[in-house]
DNA sequence: ATATTGTTGACTAGCTTAGTCGGTTATTAG
DNA sequence: CTAATAACCGACTAAGCTAGTCAACAATAT
């Protein structure tokens, strides 16, 4: 489980995906310029992202990418999984296996897990935009944190 | 900001030394054999948290390490940011010139330090003997998962 | 004294990150 | 039709990080 650079260019990347969605596909050469990445990198992240079936790609003139589920089936955890083998949930069985202390680790690192997976791109951008409103009416903040809402079950 | 393996190291050797605080010190080599790490890279590890103040070091026979301070005044953060620089907290004004997707992945990234900062050692083990008391009596799990409370404020 | 354990520093093989380069399709605007 | 656009694909690479080794030294309990 790590939570990288790599994952983060990927998480803002989508975050870009989802946020221009209505203006159709995104160029990679676009993202490269916004979040300063080349667009070579960006090539092979998304080559990821499309493999997993997050993302579609569209050839051409007006071409570019577009999330393939909406935003709101999307969470951080397949994100982040799809650049990165290393992010997974550990299974029960094989946790027991283990010594104590690493055995806690497990627990927390499919916490972990679970907290990412409970956030979907939608949330975040919708976080976003909620905290932009509420800095303008200067409300108090909400107890959980911008951006997540957890699961009402 | 990274939750790599080193990290996990980190961790999961704050968590021996807590367990066995009553023992007295804990030995390097002891927290080697349990968790499969070569020694010298803990002494590396350890380095970093002793000059961080999160632990002691006592020399000669029946020497070792313990916490500096109680397990319950020491959280999961702070031991990350001792072994990772980039583990750390982006202020607001910083955050505010960044474009869009990045100040939202800075708020994701804050929220999530926070979340481990709001995780003491003594919660994660805590977490671990109910849990394993539960497991006997056969009681329904907490809503939030094993190990972490969040502040009652 | 001597064995034990921490402390410090130099060094390293292998992996990952964050790219570059050069090419090949597919699609569309003109 | 053709030229431009942009996704695809594979090989390669410099720099940095991970996870270690090795050697020497310092403090301390017995």
């Amino acid at each position: 489980m790590k939570l990288s650079t790599k994952g983060r260019y990927a998480i803002t990347a989508m975050i870009e995906l989802a946020l221009r969605h209505k203006q159709g596909p995104v160029t990679l050469a676009d993202i490269s310029v916004e979040q300063s990445i080349s667009v070579s990198y960006l090539e092979q992240l998304f080559a990821q992202l499309r493999k997993k079936g997050l993302v579609t790609g569209m050839r051409g003139p007006g071409g570019g990418y577009c999330l393939r589920r909406p935003a709101s089936e999307i969470n951080l955890a397949e994100i982040l999984q799809a650049v990165d083998e290393s992010v997974r949930r550990m299974n029960e069985p094989a946790v027991a296996e283990r010594p104590k202390s690493l055995r806690i680790w497990d627990k927390l690192n499919n916490q972990f897990f679970d907290y990412l997976a409970d956030i979907s791109l939608s949330d975040v951008i919708k976080g976003h935009q909620d905290e932009e409103v509420r800095s303008r009416l200067d409300l108090p903040k909400p107890t959980f944190g911008v951006g997540i809402q957890r699961p009402a079950a």
